[in-house]
DNA sequence: CTAATTTATCTTGACGTCGAGATAAATGAT
DNA sequence: ATCATTTATCTCGACGTCAAGATAAATTAG
C-alpha cells in the first residue's frame, strides 16, 4: 500500500473532492529524491564523510586551487543557514580534512581551507560518487533522461512565481 | 554560481576525467524536491503542522473511518523508523490530535486515533495543501507533467538493481 | 506447559538542520 | 572623528531523523 498510485486512490474514495494528480507528480519527485540520496549516502559513508560533508569538501575541492573558500562563499553555494554551516566546518575541522586559517585582510572572516588529508579523502570520494551517480541513473535510457532533463530544468527556470 | 551547469563547468575544469552527465539529472531532481518541500512546508505551518505531522494525521484520514492506525501500520506506509514514529505520535498527542487506544486484542499494540480536533485540522490542511500542490505544477505543461511522470515511475519501476 | 522466538512499541544518544540572536569587525554618514 | 549600519561568523535551543537496543506481550516449538 506504499504505491503512489495507491495512496492516490485512497483519496479518491475519502475525499473524491480533491484532485491529485498534482501530488502523483510531486509525490515521484520526492520519492525518487529521497532515493537517489540514500544510495549517495552509502557512497559518502563508505569515505567516512556525510552527505553534509562531503557537499562541503567537493566545494571547496572543484572550486580550484588554493582550494580554500570563506563560510560566507560555501553558504551561498549550499543554500544552508550559518548556523548550519559553522556546524559543518566544526565538524571537519575536527576530523583534520578543512582547517580554518585567519583571512588578514578582514578579521571577521576566515578561509575555509582542504588540509592535505582533505584534498585526499574528497579527491578519492568524488571518484567514486560519479560513479555511483552513473549508476543510479544506468536504468534510465537516453531519451528518458533528456526528457527528465528538460522537465526539471523547466521546473526550475520557472520557480519564482510565488515568494 | 549555483546553476547546475556552472557547477558541472567547474569540474570540467578541475577533474576533466570525471564525467558529470549523471550529476546534471541527479542534482536537478534533488533541487527540484528541496524547492517542492519548501513550498509545501509553508502551507503544512499555516496549520500548526510539520511535513511529518501532517504525515501522520493524512494517513489516517485517507485510511478512511475509523481512521485510525497502529504504529506498525504508519511505519509501513511512511518509511521512517519505529523511534520516528513514535516520536511523531508523541508529539500529535501532546496537540491533542490524535490519541493513544490500547488495542484491546493485543496488549503490545495500540491504535493511533484521529481525535475531531485532529480531524478538522487535517481535512483543512489537505484541502489546502492540494491547492498548493496544483500551483507547484501549474508552470509545467501537461505534456511536460507527462514526461515527467513518466520517466521518474520508470526510475521507481527500476529501483531494485543494487541492493 | 514451558522456553525460545517473534512482534509491537518505546527509549536513548548522536547527528544535521533551522531560526533567532549574539559578537565583532568593517563601512558609511555626518 | 564618531556613531549607526552592514557584514561575517558563531552560539543556542528546538526539531525531526536514525540506529541500536530495551521492554513487554504474543506465538511457536518441543
Amino acid at each position: 500500500m506504499n504505491n503512489i498510485d495507491d495512496i492516490r486512490a485512497q483519496w479518491a474514495k475519502q475525499r473524491p473532492d480533491l484532485d491529485t494528480a498534482p501530488m502523483g507528480l510531486i509525490g515521484r519527485v520526492l520519492r525518487v529524491s529521497a532515493h537517489m540520496s540514500k544510495e549517495m549516502a552509502k557512497t559518502f559513508d563508505r569515505h567516512g564523510l556525510s552527505a553534509a560533508s562531503f557537499d562541503v569538501l567537493a566545494t571547496l575541492l572543484r572550486s580550484g586551487p588554493p582550494h580554500a573558500l570563506s563560510p560566507n562563499q560555501l553558504l551561498a553555494t549550499m543554500m544552508v543557514t550559518s548556523g548550519t554551516m559553522t556546524n559543518r566546518i566544526d565538524q571537519l575541522c575536527k576530523e583534520g580534512l578543512v582547517a580554518r586559517i585567519q583571512n588578514p585582510d578582514d578579521k571577521r572572516s576566515v578561509w575555509i581551507s582542504l588540509t592535505e588529508k582533505g584534498r585526499t579523502v574528497i579527491d578519492a570520494a568524488v571518484t567514486d560518487h560519479v560513479q555511483t551517480q552513473a549508476r543510479i541513473v544506468s536504468g534510465l535510457s537516453p531519451a528518458v533522461q533528456a526528457a527528465l532533463n528538460a522537465g526539471l530544468q523547466a521546473y526550475l527556470d520557472g520557480g519564482e512565481d510565488t515568494p
